[in-house]
DNA sequence: GAATTCGCAGGAGTCA
DNA sequence: TGACTCCTGCGAA
């Protein structure tokens, strides 16, 4: 007899829904594996299935029938929805849960010969574990309500969203001998769980022994790592398989697939996954290479950790890759919880892909998620063809020294472009003759915007940035040192970040539901913004210097004036924030051509209270030597003190002298490698390249000496001469004669750019008389 | 399989 | 030799 009365309903954070794959003789599951209070349960949802959606043209009723009598279908499931989302009605759609997933083309060809109808099928490409969430409602790792009866999931509800302090996170930290496989020995394993750290030296099968007891007996919900995919998970397998080992680390009984042997010599940058069901496995690596705000450090775990925190301190690693998955958990879990995918992809796919998943996860319930796009060239209207100006505004700058000088930045502009004029692809241009006559036009092209239904892009991204004007507002009222304001941070950047990729994935052709039409018209919105912004200025008595996208430079012809009332007024006017940023001593321009008035765009330098601000400068850029930016941003530094145009020109000696002692340095060979290191991306195989560039050379001579080169990977080089280049890694283990011209000349152009329209010559920079000329320079060899 | 456009610059290669 | 184009990559937004 079934006793209902021991279905207590019971509480716990979700840590991990997994599908287990269809075998012969053994059907697929999906796996629950809940933290309560009591520990870990794992359950199986035996109710879901994965599916697809049939959408029939007529005869529902037999269509039902046809689908449900198939013997790969589970269960068959039938709600109106809208057949796409430019659909004016709802329609049917049956939801065929299937048995065996592996049989999903022959099932629904089957279903097309037997049905009586026309039918058309969708979501099928839906990742399988997606599907769970999406259609059951519950992002991964929330709070979750539930009955159970022996093992198997009797219902389940979302109860909030996840509380990341209810997850155990273990960091694990291996060290290798090198990332070489043929050479690779296993040194150490070091494990952090907050509560204290472990280190296990000596053999390797004994270390990996101790690792694998460690797992069991602490039992984490998330392994945390610093490069897990490409480093410490295949060389960790290599390892234990070397010593006839295999490690679990899911919470199923069989062993983790952790080292696919490649024979390519190059191999791919985006290395395979390893997943351990149960458990999450966090790779920090791979989110700092998708980070903003981290892009710009070399991607070690130092500089990351030192990055987030703001601080250099002395840790272990396995410490630091601690701190740094709980530090990041909320900003994850913000993601988790819009996108519904879970921590396992949040931590490491591209942004455009979660994008996706968010519109996806907000559609799903009312209209069929297509599987192609229904129209390919995303509603390209010949007009759009025309317009050459397809990106924002940029007004060029008058070129020289610009003294006080405001810099104002329209917050989110795009964003909420899209969701203020409600631009999407089912609203830009839509079929009802009443918008096409009274709807609102996009300024420059002419489009007509729908009046009549809210769009997904704005309904889904308008609360995203609803949320982050609200956590901004919170934060206002925080003090900038408090916990408080610590934790609305991570969350707001999070929030930042979910609004960056929407408008570009608009139109990215693998985008199902693309619209260039809509995508064109949120930086005409842009620009038309951007042009009343700069007639407002005009008419109030600034002049703009300068205007990218979305920010303006001005300069108040009146001391009187006031930039943060301008920006007040232009926000209310547009009811869309102008933030002023930062109020300049000054801001130079460089000139197109020497004596040009015309300034380069997306290139500028300015004095922020005598610290430098620079954009687009080579300080900015990682593809210079280490020696040419810290040369430059020194110089910058001695040039941004001086508080006007007289004090800039006074300190232009001291920075011409700094130079020269720099350029005396490489002529002398005082230079080790890593301050001659170029950093480049190999975009494809060596092979491929049509020019013998530098980077290209170098990772040719990385593979011939049988260490691992990615393609998509950075390449690390020593210039050495015209075509000729050495890999970072060789130059450090040699002395070599490096390049001396390319490299003075690569410290000495910037800042003779920089500085030339003030009567400093090329030769001014260089050391020694003036008539030294760049011939003197022979090779010299760098120290190692 | 996973955002875009605009703008700048250096090196290789080509031509006169 | 210098002017030009193409290839390639990077950064700003």
């Amino acid at each position: 007899m079934y006793c209902h009365a021991l279905l207590s309903t019971m509480q716990g954070t979700l840590v991990d829904a997994w599908h287990r794959p269809s075998a012969d003789g053994r059907p697929g599951a999906y796996l629950l594996w809940i933290r309560t209070e009591k520990g870990i349960v794992c359950l199986e949802d035996r109710d879901f299935r994965p599916s697809f959606a049939v959408i029939p043209e007529r005869n529902v009723g037999l269509v039902e029938q046809a689908v449900g009598q198939h013997e790969n279908v589970y269960r068959i499931e039938t709600v109106p929805r809208y057949p796409s989302i430019y659909a004016t009605g709802t329609t049917p759609v049956v939801r065929a849960f299937l048995l065996d997933e592996r049989k999903v083309e022959e099932t629904m060809r089957e279903i097309r010969q037997r049905s009586p109808a026309n039918v058309s099928f969708a979501e099928a490409k839906i990742r399988i574990d997606l599907q769970w969430h999406y259609l059951r409602g519950i992002p991964p790792h929330s709070a979750v309500r539930f009955t159970t009866d022996g093992g198997v999931l009797k219902s389940i509800s979302a109860a909030g969203p996840c509380d990341t302090s209810k997850l155990r996170v273990l960091a694990v930290n291996c060290a290798f001998s090198t990332t070489d496989p043929a050479k690779c020995r296993l040194l150490s394993i070091s494990l952090c769980d907050g509560a204290g750290e472990s280190v296990f030296r000596g053999g390797e099968a004994a270390m990996v022994r101790s690792l694998q007891a460690a797992l069991d007996e602490r039992d984490p919900d998330a392994l945390a790592m610093f490069d897990a995919d490409n480093t410490q998970l295949p060389l960790l397998g290599l390892r234990a398989r070397a010593n006839g080992m295999a490690l679990r680390l899911g919470r199923v009984s069989w062993s983790t697939d952790l080292h696919n042997a490649k024979k390519q010599r190059i191999t791919h940058w985006q290395a395979a996954q390893a997943r351990a069901p149960g458990r999450i496995l966090l790779d920090l690596w791979k989110d700092a290479r998708t980070d903003a705000d981290l892009k710009r450090t070399d991607l070690s775990l130092e500089s990351v950790y030192d990055k987030e925190f703001s601080l250099s301190a002395e840790k272990s690693e396995a410490s630091k890759v601690y701190e740094l998955a709980v530090e990041r958990l909320p900003m994850f879990t913000s993601w988790c919880q819009r996108c519904m995918m879970p921590l396992d992809s949040v931590c490491r796919e591209k942004h455009g892909f979660m994008n996706a998943s968010m519109v996806n996860a907000a559609l799903i319930g009312s209209t069929v998620i297509p599987d192609t796009a229904e129209y390919p060239e995303g509603f390209k209207t010949p007009l759009v063809e025309k317009v050459k100006e397809n990106g924002g505004l940029v007004i060029t700058p008058v070129a020289g020294l610009h003294e006080d000088v405001a810099i104002l930045d329209f917050s989110s502009l795009f964003p909420r472009i899209f969701v203020k004029h409600n631009i999407s692809p089912e609203t830009i241009n839509c079929r009802h003759e009443e918008c096409r006559e009274h709807g609102e036009q996009v300024p420059f092209l002419g489009f007509h915007i729908c009046m009549k239904r809210k769009g997904v892009y704005p309904e889904v991204f308008g609360k995203v940035l609803e949320e982050r004007d609200r956590v901004k507002r919170a934060m206002k009222a925080l003090d900038p040192g408090s916990a408080e304001y610590r934790k609305l941070d991570v969350l707001y950047r999070s929030l930042k970040m979910q609004l960056v990729s929407p408008y570009g994935y608009m139109q990215f052709a693998l985008n199902n539901f693309r619209t260039v039409d809509g995508n064109r018209s949120v930086p005409a919105f842009g620009r038309y913004y951007l042009l009343k912004a700069r007639d407002m200025a005009e008419e109030a008595g600034f002049s703009v210097i300068y205007a990218d996208t979305d920010s303006l430079f001005v300069h108040r012809n009146d001391p009187s004036l006031d930039y943060g009332e301008f920006g007040r007024l232009v926000s209310r006017e547009f009811d869309m924030e102008l933030k002023l940023e930062y109020v300049c001593r000054w801001v130079l321009f460089l000139p197109e051509r020497q004596g040009c008035s015309k300034g380069l765009k997306k290139k500028y330098f300015a004095s922020v209270d005598g610290e430098p601000l620079v954009r687009g400068l080579e300080v900015r850029r990682q593809d210079r030597a280490r020696i040419a930016k810290d040369t430059q941003e020194q110089v910058l530094e001695i040039l941004a003190a001086a508080r006007n145009k007289k004090e800039f020109v006074e300190a232009i000696p001291s920075a011409t002298a700094y130079v020269r002692k720099q350029v005396g340095r490489i002529m002398e060979g005082d230079l080790r490698a890593d301050d001659l290191a170029i950093i480049k991306k190999l975009s494809r195989r060596p092979e491929e390249y049509k020019a013998m560039t530098h980077h290209c050379v170098a990772a040719e001579k990385l593979a011939d000496g049988g260490r691992r080169v990615r393609v998509g990977g950075k390449i690390e080089y020593v210039v050495t001469g015209k075509n000729r280049a050495v890999p970072l890694e060789m130059a450090r283990e040699a002395p070599l004669a490096y390049d001396v011209e390319s490299y003075v000349d690569n410290v000495v152009r910037p800042i003779y750019m920089l500085l030339r329209e003030f009567g400093v010559e090329y030769d001014d920079l260089l050391p020694g008389p003036r008539q030294a000329r760049l011939e003197r320079f022979g090779q010299v060899e760098c120290k190692v």
